[in-house]
RNA sequence: GGACGAUUAGCUCAGUUGGCAGAGCACUGGCCUCACAUGCCAGGGGUCACUGGUUCAAGUCCAGUAUCGUCCACCA
């Protein structure tokens, strides 16, 4: 009836939607049971599903799940991020097939198709995000552009212009000629180049640039106020044959320039470097912007105007060089800037831009982290996000593109005032004259900095934001830290008071089988939704959580995945053996009998499990619960328990077989709970046909330790038999007995531990394939190999199959693995050093080690004697 | 230039407070044993990068070295 392959296909489809229309996933604005929220990092409309997402919003579904079932009142919130560049690009794109620009359109209409697009295509990733199990509320799926969220960004960005914290300068900024926009400098991309170093004679002095057309901007030379060589200009003008001519330049000094470096002499540009920028400033040098937004040299260039800035360069290079004004050309690598998008090289020019003062801010998010308001996991973090705080810089938030939340101001032409207001203006306040709408929208970054309580219903009072924030916990990448994590942090300490979340996750990327990022250039993408039609959902999150640990990259093999597959299947056939073997199982009387020693094994070694799996959990180590669970289903139950509930299963006693059902259901019931988080769909349909309380796992309660308790006895117990199975089927294994020949073994226990392998001996006899003896004063039989486990002695009467060459063998390898563990264990028992200061319980432990080893080794050699002289 | 991380079995990686090294895959041998060959049983395999130090005891703590990687950065 059941078939013996998990097929994920139908599973998956089925439940999905079946919990979803049940209204499982969503959370309630008000409630009893405490909150616990998580906010997805929205992923880009313009997105699909890769496997980073897929990492993340699996680790995201894992805590959600888990907290729902644990019974807090769970929302995690869903959503989207406009994102600005990007998605302009995509319409920009399909414009161009069409051999149209967004100016052919103008910028209504281009916005309205924008938003067109986002209805028809913006949806992917939101269902791609169902295929792998998310349980998020979509009733409060967000976008970055909804009426409410923009209402929250005019009004923090009102706020701040109050506040004086955002204003308008005119300011060096990272230009981009291809975009034709400001960035941000986290937008800026460093890359190592190789470029030139041209020294140029520049009147009496020479320095040298990588950057030559730039001279024509030139107002101003600099040296360091301590360097000697140059003292006697500083202050002074000096007249320099230039490539246009003659022209008189000021000489000032300034901390910037690095005496060692080159000659010691540069030359200020301030329209076009930051540093050239800031002496100017210093030193009232005026701007002389050479190079233009297109990327190409101004009328100010002369006769370089309309030149490429590359191709000047090249032309007035050579135009020195002819000139005689070069006095040589090194080969130099450096950093160059590059657009994050579109990998131009970024052209520094000043320009007037929109600017948050974010000093203040970033004071409050600091210390939010250092008193331990925000936990950063791994804590390695914390001190990347403190260092980037500290040194912050004014953030750029003006971007010169069409799509994204448009900066609420206005410009009166009649009297000059700029104004910022919550409400749409139409006449100047001032002077009642005509206005200028700012054109300008926001970084993309601006409205998610506000995500947490955006999302949420601010700036109204609602009750989604009073019960959910602060949110319970982040879960990302380092790679927006900066650019989301950090201004998260100081938008919610500024608007609500309160931090946003009150732990960060930081986990690592997704890299391919060799440890590449994954790139469409590259090509080595693994398309996270073939990998499910492949593995199956349940697998392919398993994987993930099981790879998660933290701080390293990791790495996405198929392999790794196939193994996992396994693991589905192999729970689905140890679902199928115990569903199949349920008849006549009464759950109300079954536990009325006596539990087995192998019952009271499993079931504390599931409680086990459950405390290192919620341990695991807490601490967001993910893979350490995914790999108890392993080991636990895998190991325990499937390679023992259930080898062992086969005897009485398939026995005649029917109390036995009762409480073996029980122990069966009782088991895996709750390791489908525990498992669920990771593997929803295969654990929801297993647990549908076992006997449970509830109307789904999704919403049963999450096992705790205090379920089930662990059972030092039968662990140790246990532990005794299991010794002894494996030491006859490894005799079996070396000596090259076929498996359907049944040993007779003999075992001789310890006086105290005789009850033990007597109790017991029917279950050694099955797992091992054996006819056992128990016998306290037995002796060692003819022909037979000797195994020593733990305080006792297993006879295998190998007559008639033995290969004594062998045995010997094998016993000679066991004392010499035996004497390197004794010489060991003497060897820190003769320390007097170790006797003394190490505490008493741990050396006494070493003394009974010591002898029980050398008992063994007695035993072996012995043993050894016996074969020597033939036999006995 | 600064900061951070990594270096453990053939491969990919775990190893939380120091107490004789683990997993998966791969490999070797034996098994189609009535849940599962996407499986079962058994086995081999490691100077924990290197050098010093602290400690009774170091993969684990400290210092340094080497190699690889990441992030940040206004030496033109």
């Amino acid at each position: 009836m059941i078939p013996d392959r998990y097929e994920p296909s139908a599973v998956e489809a089925r439940w999905y939607p079946e919990w979803e229309q049940r209204g499982y996933f969503r959370a309630e604005a008000e409630s009893r049971a405490p909150a616990y929220c998580i906010v997805i990092p929205p992923p880009n409309i313009t997105g699909s599903l890769h496997m980073g997402h897929a990492f993340t919003f699996t680790l995201q579904d894992v805590l959600t799940r888990m907290k729902r079932m644990d019974g807090f009142n769970t929302l995690w919130l869903p959503g989207t991020d406009h994102a600005g560049i990007a998605t302009q690009y995509v319409v920009e794109r399909q414009l161009a097939a069409e051999g149209k620009t967004k100016e052919d359109l103008g910028r209504e209409e281009f916005v309205r198709r924008v938003w067109r697009w986002k209805e028809e295509s913006g949806g992917t990733i939101i269902r791609q995000l169902r295929r792998l199990g998310a349980s998020c509320d979509w009733s409060r799926l967000r976008f970055t552009m909804d009426p409410g969220l923009s209402r929250a960004v005019r009004e923090v960005f009102v706020t701040l212009w109050e506040e004086g914290l955002i204003y308008r300068d005119d300011y060096i900024v990272n230009w981009c000629p291809r975009c034709q926009t400001v960035l941000a400098d986290l937008e800026v991309e460093r890359e190592e180049r190789d470029g030139e170093f041209v020294y140029i004679k520049y009147g009496p002095l020479s320095l040298g640039t990588v950057r030559p057309e730039t001279k024509l901007g030139d107002t101003g030379v600099a040296v360091h106020p301590d360097d000697p060589r140059y003292r006697q200009y500083v202050g002074r003008d000096i007249d320099i044959e230039s490539v246009d001519g003659p022209v008189r330049i000021r000489v000032v000094a300034d901390e910037a320039v690095d005496p060692e470096f080159g000659t010691g002499v540069i030359k200020v540009t301030p329209g076009h470097d930051p540093v050239d920028f800031e002496i100017g400033r210093r030193h009232n040098l005026p701007i002389r912007s050479v190079i233009g937004f297109d990327g190409k040299m101004t009328a100010l260039a002369g006769r370089y105007a309309g030149l490429d800035r590359f191709e000047a360069r090249r032309r007035i290079v050579e135009d020195m060089q002819r000139l005689g004004l070069v006095e040589r050309i090194e080969p130099y690598r450096h950093a160059v800037g590059l657009c994050y998008r579109c990998k131009t090289v970024v052209e520094p020019l000043v320009s007037k831009q929109w600017f948050v003062n974010v000093k203040p801010l970033a004071e409050a998010a600091d210390a939010a982290v250092r008193e331990g308001r925000i936990t950063i996991i791994p804590t390695g973090w914390a001190k990347t996000y403190h260092q980037w705080m500290e040194n912050i810089r004014p953030w750029t938030i003006s971007r010169q593109l069409w799509w994204g939340h448009r900066i609420p101001a206005w410009y009166c032409d009649t009297d000059g005032s700029v104004h910022v207001s919550r409400t749409d203006l139409t006449e100047c306040p001032k002077c009642g004259g005509p206005l200028r709408p700012e054109h300008d929208v926001l970084d993309t970054w601006f409205s998610s900095a506000l995500w947490p309580f955006s999302t949420l219903g601010w700036p109204d009072d609602t009750a989604d934001l009073r019960t959910f924030y602060p949110t319970s916990v982040l879960v990302t990448g380092f790679d927006i830290l900066f650019f989301w994590v950090a201004r998260m942090a100081m938008m919610g300490l500024h608007f609500m008071k309160e931090v946003p979340f009150r732990d960060v996750y930081i986990h690592a990327l997704v890299r391919d089988a060799e440890g590449q990022k994954m790139s469409k250039s590259k090509g080595n993408v693994v398309d996270p939704l073939s990998v499910m039609e492949r593995f199956g959902t349940d697998a392919f999150r398993f994987t993930l959580a099981a790879l998660a640990a933290q701080g390293r990259d990791i790495r996405l093999s198929e392999q790794r995945i196939e193994g996992f597959r396994n693991f589905a299947n192999k729970l689905w056939n140890a679902a199928r053996l115990v569903l199949t073997n349920l008849e006549g199982y009464d759950a109300a009387r079954a536990p009325a009998a006596t539990p087995a020693l192998a019952d009271r094994w499993i079931e504390g070694r599931l409680a086990e499990t459950i405390g290192v799996v919620r341990e695991a959990l807490d601490a967001y180590r993910f893979n350490d619960a995914a790999s108890a669970i392993y080991q636990f289903l895998w190991n325990d139950y499937c390679d023992w328990y259930l080898e062992i509930a086969k005897r009485s299963l398939y026995g005649d006693d029917t109390a036995a077989r009762a409480r073996t059902q029980h122990t069966l259901v009782t088991v895996l019931e709750p390791t489908l709970r525990l498992l669920h988080p990771f593997m929803p769909f295969i654990t929801e349909e297993i647990w549908q046909r076992l006997p449970h309380v509830g109307d789904s796992i999704m919403v049963a309660p999450y096992p705790r330790g205090g379920d089930a308790r662990t059972d030092a006895g039968a662990d140790a117990a246990m532990a005794a038999v299991m010794g002894v199975v494996t030491a006859i089927r490894n005799i079996r294994g070396e000596m090259r007995v076929p498996p359907g020949v049944k040993l007779t073994v003999t075992i001789r226990p310890p006086a105290t531990d005789g009850v033990l392998f007597s109790e017991q001996r029917p279950l050694v006899e099955a797992l091992a394939r054996a006819a056992v003896t128990v016998d306290a004063n037995a002796t060692r039989p003819r022909q037979s190999a000797l195994a020593v486990v733990g305080v006792a002695e297993v006879y295998v009467d190998l007559a008639g199959v033995v290969d004594v060459g062998a045995e010997r063998q094998r016993l000679e390898k066991e004392i010499r693995r035996i004497d390197e563990t004794i010489a060991f264990t003497r060897a820190k028992l003769a320390r007097p050093d170790f006797v003394e200061r190490a505490p008493a319980e741990i050396v006494e432990k070493e003394r009974e080690k010591l002898g029980e080893q050398e008992g063994v080794r007695a035993k072996l050699v012995a043993s050894l004697g016996w074969i020597d002289d033939g036999g006995r």
